[in-house]
DNA sequence: CTTGCTGGTTGCACAATACAACTCCGCTAC
DNA sequence: GTAGCGGAGTTGTATTGTGCAACCAGCAAG
């Protein structure tokens, strides 16, 4: 699957090139999907943001995250995080406890109510999910999921703890 | 996640198999897509936030559009389109001109000013995406590029004019 | 002309976010 | 030890995108 080979930034590198075109139809679908989410994800479960969602979607991955490791996972600033966290917190879908090797640090898990929310939410969504993927052949599905997975997991794109993410050449105004 | 699977596989597939597995992984991998565009658009181009970008993207594409047509394009309320086209007005990026044939239509165009912009942003843009997908086969991009596309195609997804949008539903009033 | 519909704008509220200043804590150097 | 540095979180402040509701302005029927 990784197909390292092709080096030949001519695949990609070229204008007027099929594969030029995808990658421009790539960004603007991509680009339009991000557009929807947000509002989408909104309208679906006032209780629950995309965001709130996200990382309690992630807290469940991975229990005993810092408020830290979501930050830098999504790219998000610490203070945001933390608003989110305390907020979750408040709604009794998370647990804030400090880590006992360091007092600084704060490890999070799900409480069962956030368990049991997360649960509906993800099943929904994926209802609308499998809805809008209904039809698709399976080999498309697994492919599709195999792009987008590539796609995310671009070193610097997702640097899961102790990442530079330099991606965006760091501090803006690129 | 897959745990509770309920198996209502006429749809995509059957339960546990991994075709649903890769429902959940678009799913989600489209999920963390969304939650980073917005801020690595923003860091990248303060001229022109995501929904400017956007708005003035589909607008290159096809000119003479109303701000209704916009606003069911991207399901957004037709206020923050208003507001959106204001701003990008005032910038110079687009011009709004009465039809001729509704007076309460606007129809609205890019400005030279505005088509430049939004070369260099996608250019930008683009060189980003093309970076971050350099090294995939051709073949690879092009069958992603179809398989977002025919993702974002989806009937109730993309409602261009008269959309009823039923797709989410619940109106959760929020 | 009155009613009703549609496109658009404005007032208001709110959520998400960033940035910066600050507190706490742990670690290292003196 | 104490001082100072750096990392984790929190809080203050401002900005932006957003929706909803109320509203105004044309068009189309009756």
């Amino acid at each position: 699957m990784a197909a390292a080979e092709t080096p030949d930034e001519t695949t990609v590198g070229l204008g007027g090139h099929p594969a030029d075109a995808a990658v421009e139809t790539i960004h603007r679908e991509l680009t339009a999907f991000a557009r929807r989410a947000r509002a989408s994800a909104g309208r679906m479960h006032p209780e629950l943001s995309l965001v709130s969602y996200t990382l309690l979607g992630h807290l469940e991955e991975r229990d005993g995250l810092r408020a830290t490791d979501l930050a830098a996972h999504y790219a998000l600033d610490k203070s945001t995080v933390s608003r989110q966290v305390s907020a979750l917190e408040r709604a009794g879908l998370i647990e804030r406890r400090v880590d006992p090797d360091d007092q600084r640090v704060q490890v999070l898990h799900l409480t069962e109510a956030g368990r049991h929310i997360l649960g509906q939410v993800t099943e929904s969504r994926r209802a609308a999910f499998r809805e809008r993927l209904a039809g698709w052949p399976a080999q498309d599905l697994i492919r599709f999921a195999a792009y987008l997975e590539r796609y995310n997991a671009w070193p610097g794109g997702e640097p899961d703890r102790a990442a530079p993410r330099d991606t965006y050449g760091g501090r803006g105004t690129h």
